[in-house]
DNA sequence: CGGCGAGCGGAGAGCGCTCTCCCGTCGTGC
DNA sequence: GCACGACGGGAGAGCGCTCTCCGCTCGCCG
């Protein structure tokens, strides 16, 4: 293995010194203009990269954020999270990210955190410098991890609100107006009997969408609105639809918190031989590909996942920038996108 | 922001040499039992973790793994590659890459090439060691970043054969035997006329797919398979079973080459008032969770992309630790899983 | 009982980079 | 014409770690 050109190398070649030709390739301070361009020349001849270990070892800065993917009901040996990152949510979410952090020349580096072992051990080698950065996603209720994270001062950012009111910035969805779209929409169509199919209910954003759905429904004179709760998958929607339509027979509105149990909710309701939208209409939640794929495509709550992610992306970087910047956070409004299922 | 504490605080609050508490950490050499009890404590009690960047300097390895997502399409200022991340795809192979990695103490990091130019700056970072060895997922056909990341000998893995012969190890489902599962299943139904939705004629697994396919009806008698290539996407497959049908309406089988595509088939099927399976059987590949949200139920060819994911994995962990390894290719088989649709 | 080798701890170099400090060379103002 | 400041380049320390080399202390054999 020949040995990689180093800054020496480099600087040999241009007949200037080693600090010179990091002063070039970082741009800072002035440097004359001819140097500059011999400078620019010697790292071209030499295939100079610059060593990133060496770097950050003076600098305290990796060029890596991470992205933390907590999974409380998998261990650290568990062989698959299959569940969770099949689900293009997160796939939506990486693709957010890195349209921000590739511009930035930062890297994002995966961290799945299952135990509260794992926790510190994450915490630690974040604090040690293994990122510079933190994106925190789809953490379990009541988590202790954006307490960790604050209280180390580590450039932290969540996607979605923290369960527990913690001093860390966060992107996250005006949920509750989401959900009033949905029944706002429900309501105009005609519908006098809605039910609801809700996430988990100590899921923040789960939460927000059932009392948002809940206040505009009675606000429009819908006192009582049968509700099950589900987990977010297609299964759950199912299963929910099923139990929903046996205890309320003359349900014709359906609002389901996201696309995936939507999908599900509509087979349950072709089975016991609905039509949608004409007997029951459905309103789900993300604009996610399942919407579109559904039959028929689902009237939906438009969630710019792809944005927020990049948002954040753009909030950590700024407070990595600054770490004395203020804790801030970013909502972002949901839009209603109608198709044939409502 | 206070010091974090180094090796040499360690040493000091234990009372050796830096180099012994180096060598219990990393465990090489032996060390005193009671010693090694000694500076296991005072790691304790100072907190210590280990820099990551000073460790790499010298031992040239950064913990790190790259998984390398090529999109041709997508140019670097490129928006969001939400095609691809949102595809559950992508998920299910960080998830069985992550299964081993983390285990073995590494990191995954993400790696976004679009542009040519991308390309060369990748592969001047990995050789320089921004991380020990690449994952590379999903290229378009005839890269050449294969070819590369060999000359540069880089250690590396691939999920999916090269397209074009390169000196790469890599990591493949046997897509042909796959498609023959699907063609004998179909044939031994008693479908006749059997149609074709394929992916794009120019990557390999899509072709092995076709190849398979073809040769499996032939070897029955069927020498002529009406086909439509797609792109993988639930449209296309919409898109191609409409033209299918228009084309050739009796059949009565098809075999679509992912189950995305076959989703969106069943739903033109219907359109076209086919009942399926009765009318006509079809199979998707993939066994993704697609294939449980269709209605009917896909059966499908099962396709183990986790374990694939986990072993190249594996390979590359091997080949990181010992470059001299040969190239090396493991090819897993896939099963039929029956369900409603065929 | 002397010599030799195995085993274990310490000293110190050096990985490749940034950045402070210093020095030389101008341009400028009086 | 001289002092002074501004500016650009070089020397060198040092980031935190690993690892080679060296030396000490044993145990064991002749």
């Amino acid at each position: 293995m020949e040995r990689l050109p180093t800054l020496e190398d480099v600087a040999r070649v241009a007949g200037v010194s080693r600090a010179t030709v990091s002063r070039v390739i970082n741009n800072t301070r002035n440097v004359d203009p001819q140097l500059h361009e011999v400078v620019w020349n010697a790292v071209g001849a030499t295939g100079y990269v610059p060593n990133r270990a060496a770097r950050s070892l003076v600098t305290r800065r990796t060029g890596t954020v991470a992205l933390v993917v907590s999974d409380a009901e998998s261990h650290d040996d568990d062989p698959f999270m299959s569940r969770f990152f099949a689900d293009p949510y997160f796939g939506r979410v990486v693709g957010g990210l890195m349209s921000v952090l590739r511009p930035a020349g930062q890297q994002l580096a995966l961290q799945i955190v299952g135990t509260e072992d794992a926790r510190a051990r994450l915490v630690g080698d974040l604090r040690q410098g293994q990122s510079d950065g933190v994106v925190v996603l789809s953490l379990p209720p009541h988590d202790t991890l954006p307490r960790m994270l604050t209280d180390a001062s580590l450039p932290a950012v969540m996607i979605g609100r923290p369960a527990d009111p913690v001093p860390i910035s966060y992107v996250d969805l005006a949920n509750d107006t989401g959900a009033a779209l949905a029944a706002e929409h429900l309501v105009a169509r005609g519908c006098q009997r809605v039910g609801l199919i809700s996430g988990p209910v100590d899921v923040p954003a789960s939460q927000d969408r059932i009392t948002g759905f809940r206040r505009a429904m009675a606000r429009r004179g819908h006192a009582f609105v049968p509700s099950v709760a589900g987990n977010f998958t297609h299964d759950s929607g199912e299963a929910g639809a099923a139990r929903l339509l046996a205890d309320h027979p003359d349900l014709d509105g359906l609002f389901v918190a996201n696309d995936l149990m939507a999908q599900g909710a509509l087979l349950a309701l072709r089975d016991a031989g609905r039509r949608v939208p004409d007997d029951v209409a459905v309103v789900g939640f993300d604009d996610s590909s399942a919407a579109l794929a559904a039959r028929p495509a689902l009237t939906t709550v438009r969630h710019p996942l792809e944005d927020m992610a990049a948002e954040s992306a753009r909030l950590l970087l700024a407070r990595i920038d600054d770490p004395s910047q203020r804790v801030t956070s970013v909502i972002y409004e949901p839009t209603l996108v109608v198709r044939g299922s409502a």
